[in-house]
DNA sequence: GTATAATCGAGACGGTACGTCGGGTCTTGAA
DNA sequence: TTCAAGACCCGACGTACCGTCTCGATTATAC
């Protein structure tokens, strides 16, 4: 039997009570009240936690709000997997359609603004972010579009980094500018698009 | 045709010495100090103005930003258009390459961040941000793309918003994330993938 | 017949409505929010008038407040006189239960005492307030004091300026000190034992 | 009979250091800019503290001010008393003509005006003044003037708070209002007038 | 009987201070 | 040693007024 993954390295004299209440107390506020009126005040108080508690194991707000996420996310690595029926564009729009609800439901929406923005601004966590949560969800989506690439469906010479920015990049896009509104018909189109190219076929 | 001498509409005993000088202390210090760093506070120290003139004509710090970036694109609109040399692909590579360099350069980095993340967080600025920068933007991409299209370079049936957005929203969402570095190459091969869609060609 | 007196040097041009409403103003703001919340601002606002009508004809709060007062005492001035039926002690008892009276209403009692603090800081506005508010009241004391002191009824030798301090100064004080109630009794004591003296008699 | 360690009662966490630096530099400060500019940033800076710490323990600035003087006058109490020479007049005169040095000091002077017109305006204040300055005080006075009482050199049924009163209230109220100067032959003059009385003398 | 110049209401302006919030550090006493 | 609690210094918030400064729009003489 392995002992318990752990996430974070911890002082065995750590609380694990202390910090799972500030985990839920930062990913709760940042819902309630936006990132903006987030503050550690305010999470130590409502995780009845010390404020020296976490500044002696998170070095900013967003590490907080980054390790809410990571605790979200975590059992769900590893094994997950894009589904495959066979037929690329199906399983691509059942996906993209999938991301749009996820953006759409208001529990996720301000949490997940948070996260990216304060990645946008914090180099340091953007490196932790790749790692940790960027890579192994790109390497998942890489996964099934290799199986694709394989069986002909895709392009040989395609640069499979470059595919999954071209099919998640506009969405993600449009959603945290709100250039417009994230429906099942935009994912589907956006697939279809993508895959086919703006030019047109023969 | 009478020539526009007001961008914003202002009260006509609003100071525009004070208006301009706040607008450009504000976009400097935002590349200076950082967006998380800037103060009204300091951008009214900074212009010289005291802090009641600021909140008097902005409702918020994104606001004011918001201000310094139309102020700097102002003059620009209208006239400008993408280039057009009959090559599609190697016009839309010479566009995306530019936006390679200017997402790039540290002076325009920092404050594009902090407005683009402004906006993530603030519904009622990406509406401003939509109709007075992203729209007219869109409209010019779109009039380079509607000229392809009636050659015969694009799909017929596309939808040129899909267009613009497939062709730009991985650069900028790789671009705010850092998921990747930006380099000229990866232009061309965004607009190259996107071109010709992910699916191999005949 | 005679031009009417004027407290104040004006120009011909000043306008004497808007004069009126300042320090109708004034007088009654002090009395509703307290001295210290008094504010020029408020004051021009409740007269319907600019700030600058205010900063052109006073240099300071506390004079329109000062002048808010004379307006009040005008007109009273000249031929006021204490009481005289030959009884001092009985004449000097009922004045002084009058200005019990009057220090303890509350529609005098706030803007009283915010001139007097006022005074206080200001030995500007103390010189004023001697030569056209304490002096001539002063004045009216000691003509009544003379007239008992040529009657035999005070000392031959008794300054009658330090008479005037000894009957009204405790009172004074225990009225903007609260150092104790004010009732008639009080002044009935005070009088009786200012024409005595502390030392037994006979 | 142990020793008193603390004139304040005081939260176990509270700084004494900050707390004496604040009083400190509010008795300079009133004493050096005057009352109207004391203000609690000023106050905070010259102490080398955060405002945060004095709103924290006072109520307002008038509170600060007056805990300077009480901060003063602590270790005097209770060995205190007025001289006794046998003499009453003469004692008085040596007592009064003190006061009158101690109100021309200007080091004191400003300090004192400062608390007093703060008192007049604020009747919290006033009562704690009463309870913890004038009181103890007053009760001084008074213990010299029943002495005189008991030895016939005052009137039997002489009120001896009345009596305080029109020994100090005309000297206070002269300094306060700068009726006139103070000089030691006005406190010589007060003294031997409010003892015989306004009336002759056999 | 009109010019014309001082005065008016209004309110923007550069500032100072307000009283509050939260940042990040430090100390205390209990577990 | 860690924890909850919270005082501390500090910086910024957004607001209230300060006293100065334009703005037209009245007025009320002096032309």
């Amino acid at each position: 039997m392995t002992t318990r993954r752990q996430s974070t390295p911890n002082s065995s004299r750590r609380s694990d009570a202390s910090r799972r209440a500030i985990l839920t107390a930062a990913f709760d506020l940042v819902g309630e009240v936006g990132y903006a009126k987030l503050s550690i005040e305010g999470i130590a108080a409502r995780a009845g936690v010390g404020k020296q508690t976490i500044y002696r194991w998170w070095p900013s707000k967003g590490a907080v709000l980054f390790d809410a996420f990571l605790a979200l996310s975590e059992g769900e690595e590893g094994e997950a997997a894009l589904p495959d029926t066979g037929d690329l564009e199906a399983d691509l729009k059942t996906v993209m359609r999938a991301t749009v609800v996820e953006l759409s439901d208001p529990r996720y929406d301000e949490p997940m603004r948070a996260l990216t923005t304060e990645i946008a601004h914090d180099p340091g966590l953007a490196a932790v972010y790749r790692e940790r949560l960027d890579e192994p969800m790109r390497e998942i989506k890489k996964r099934r579009l290799a199986i694709a690439q394989r069986a002909g469906q895709l392009a040989g010479d395609l640069d499979l980094d470059l595919a999954v920015d071209v099919l998640w990049g506009p969405l993600l896009n449009r959603w945290l500018q709100r250039t417009g509104p994230l429906t099942p018909e935009y994912a589907d189109n956006l697939v279809k698009t993508a895959l086919n190219g703006l030019r047109p076929r023969g």
